[in-house]
DNA sequence: GCCAGCATACAAACTAGTCGGTATGTTAGC
DNA sequence: GCTAACATACCGACTAGTTTGTATGCTGGC
């Protein structure tokens, strides 16, 4: 502290670029959330990782609950959107396209053992705040919905069986989806992963109706 | 400290037990880690809760850790046995046996709030801690192979279909009944497991052999 | 000059874990 | 049977570190 005098800024980051600086922070939430749940995620690594300080992160958020919510609507949200929702809203073949979303979930070791963000986040937090609650529940009824949609489009167009109820299946499909990460994540291992994919999908094509089905 | 003569311990509790008081810092463990998770149960709490304090605790446990795997060892393995284990060990029909098992999952909105004790460790703790991985590990895949087991008895009496393979749905249940259970506890409503809870059973009855379905 | 956009310093509360002390229980020697 | 010596079981204050959040200070661009 003899120094005082050493006042030279590293600036290797651009020098102001507050949108950068929030999604920085975002980013490095998310990742630090991922790693060690929400509780436990700790800000001053976050804004190590986001290469920022204290009074950069409550400038742009409020508190590290805020901070969190923000992590849901900008990051997780969005994620789900693009694997889950705007991949079926036209669709030829309803199973065929369950079935890529399915066989497209990561199954990289680094992703099998830390699991599905959304669950993590849910699993942990659902009970403990109602803010975290109610916004992964609207993700987690834009999911089936989206699913549920895709079936029914595929049931009047016969590439659907009829005696299914979609908003079921679509439940299902989601349970077992989470359900096996979980498992996989515990024993944090990709082939149990990737043998509850081929579970899921062999279930997906038993879907199809009698006599139209595709492949073995 | 001027009245050094008053002696009188309240001795409301037992004077000394042992054994009763690190069953009372496991069950209150159980609880506190129940509702927080392990990482943020605070071990104030858990003293408060038991009616001991700090000197207790380390004197029993020699850690946080060790006091967490004792839970797992102690409350929840022996949980799951009782539920998931034990009654498959000698069983006349397995598809009915199972579909007993799911029935009785609580669906009381306090346990559906709460989830699943060990599915919520594992998905905390399982990239974090190996000690903690290893051990609901085992609990899973204890699970698995009684359900699996069951399963091939089936086979051979001819009361469950042979063209399914035992280990893979053994852990579809396991995945469906714990996926089933993330989405209620993050609904937080009854209502979306029990409905998970029929999916399940419909499912479990279409694994009886053809011409021999019970009911409808 | 002014203020958005940060950095820095600090506060208050909480964390797991340690340690000296103490009361109770058990055993050995006489 | 009495007591010294020791072991067991537990208390509660304390430490060192971490937590979120706040209050203030600095700085560059318009």
């Amino acid at each position: 502290m003899l120094e005082a005098h050493k006042r030279r800024k590293p600036r290797a980051t651009t020098p102001r670029d507050p949108e950068r600086t929030r999604e920085r922070l975002l980013q490095a939430a998310s990742r630090e959330i991922y790693r060690s749940g929400f509780q436990s995620a700790s800000l001053d690594t976050i804004l190590a990782s986001a290469g920022v300080t204290k009074g950069a992160l409550y400038y742009h958020f409020k508190s590290k609950e805020a901070l969190g919510y923000a992590v849901i609507e900008e990051v997780i949200a969005p994620d789900v959107h693009g694997k889950w929702v705007r991949p079926f809203q036209s669709v030829k073949d309803p199973i065929d396209a369950l079935i890529g979303a399915v066989r497209r979930i990561p199954v990289r070791p680094a992703d099998v053992r830390g699991g599905c963000q959304l669950n993590n986040l849910a699993q942990e937090m659902s009970p403990l705040d109602a803010g975290f609650r109610r916004r992964m529940a609207r993700i987690f009824d834009a999911w089936r919905e989206a699913v549920a949609f895709t079936l029914r489009e595929g049931q009047t167009r016969r590439s659907v069986r009829r005696d299914i109820e979609p908003a079921d299946v679509a439940a299902s499909l989601i349970a077992m989806v989470e359900g096996y990460g979980s498992l996989a994540k515990n024993a944090q291992d990709p082939k149990v992963m990737k043998a509850g994919i081929r579970n899921i999908v062999d279930w997906l094509r038993s879907l199809r109706p009698p006599g139209n089905r595709k492949r073995a």
